[in-house]
DNA sequence: CCTGGATTTGGAATAGTTCTAATTCGCTCT
DNA sequence: AGAGCGAATTAGAACTATTCCAAATCCAGG
């Protein structure tokens, strides 16, 4: 499991290193990503931080979940038409969607099975990273 | 490789199975995704469509695709932020996301793959489809 | 303290998709 | 063949998610 929290230090060098400032609004954000683990929507997102911070605007929000992504604090999910989605889990894992409920949970992936699922690429592909979506029915998860 | 033509027949089939009928457009607009193998969106879609049928109109494009997907001729792909993407290829098959060029290449998978993968889900969890999405660099593809 | 560039803000603009109401189509029944 | 009827098509309006823009604000370095 790898960090869930980072110092607030820590945190300014992420955005640092790719040149951007730390600012307010942007802990803000990654606070309430990070509280809750789930995977909002920018909107989402907008509604949880104004309790917080109630003059944020959802622009800054966007600007923000950008930043996070870029110094990847945070990773982008799309897996369906709509919204796109916001992971704060930076653990290798896959994605299970519950068609039912629409509900999303995060799946462990253990070690070698990426590996595994990399070995089908025929000679001349790179893959820099691999998603992986599952699509059904859970039974009383969460 | 499953069949890359249908009968106007058994298109009509699959239709009438869940219920819908056959139409001109929807011939079309089936016979534009299968002429050329590729991930266009609704917008390009329309666009080839309309050389065969000048008169047809962007909705009923989103329509026919519509239909398509539900009685699974197409195949729905969302791996990015922007426009919807209709695969007609509807063999077991990851894809590869080239993010210098943006093309997309599909990736046959050979059998076991998915039963594999599938053994990482927790009891509970009962997946219907399994997607897979590789991101990264592709040499002298295609 | 001053300056310049980054950031925030609210609103306007855009892109993609869905909705709506009117028309047309094409079975089915006679 | 003609009538009736639900499905499909059409054009355009409406809607949603996101990006753009210009003005105001913030902040680190000199």
């Amino acid at each position: 499991m790898a960090a869930i929290t980072e110092t607030p230090e820590a945190f300014a060098q992420k955005l640092a290193d790719i040149g951007l400032r730390n600012t307010p609004q942007r802990e803000v954000v990654y606070g309430v990503l990070m509280k809750k683990q789930d995977h909002p929507t920018a909107d989402e997102v907008y509604v949880r931080v104004k309790q917080e911070m109630p003059t944020i605007s959802l622009a800054t929000v966007y600007n923000c979940l950008e930043a996070l992504v870029q110094c990847k604090l945070v990773r982008v999910v799309n897996f369906e038409r709509g919204p796109t989605r916001y992971c704060p889990n930076l653990n290798p894992h896959a994605h299970f969607h519950d068609e039912a409920t629409g509900a999303t949970y995060d799946i462990d992936l253990p070690d070698g099975v990426l590996t595994q699922v990399n070995a089908v690429l025929p000679k001349g592909y790179d893959a820099k990273s691999i998603e992986i979506i599952f699509r059904g029915s859970a039974a009383n998860k969460r």
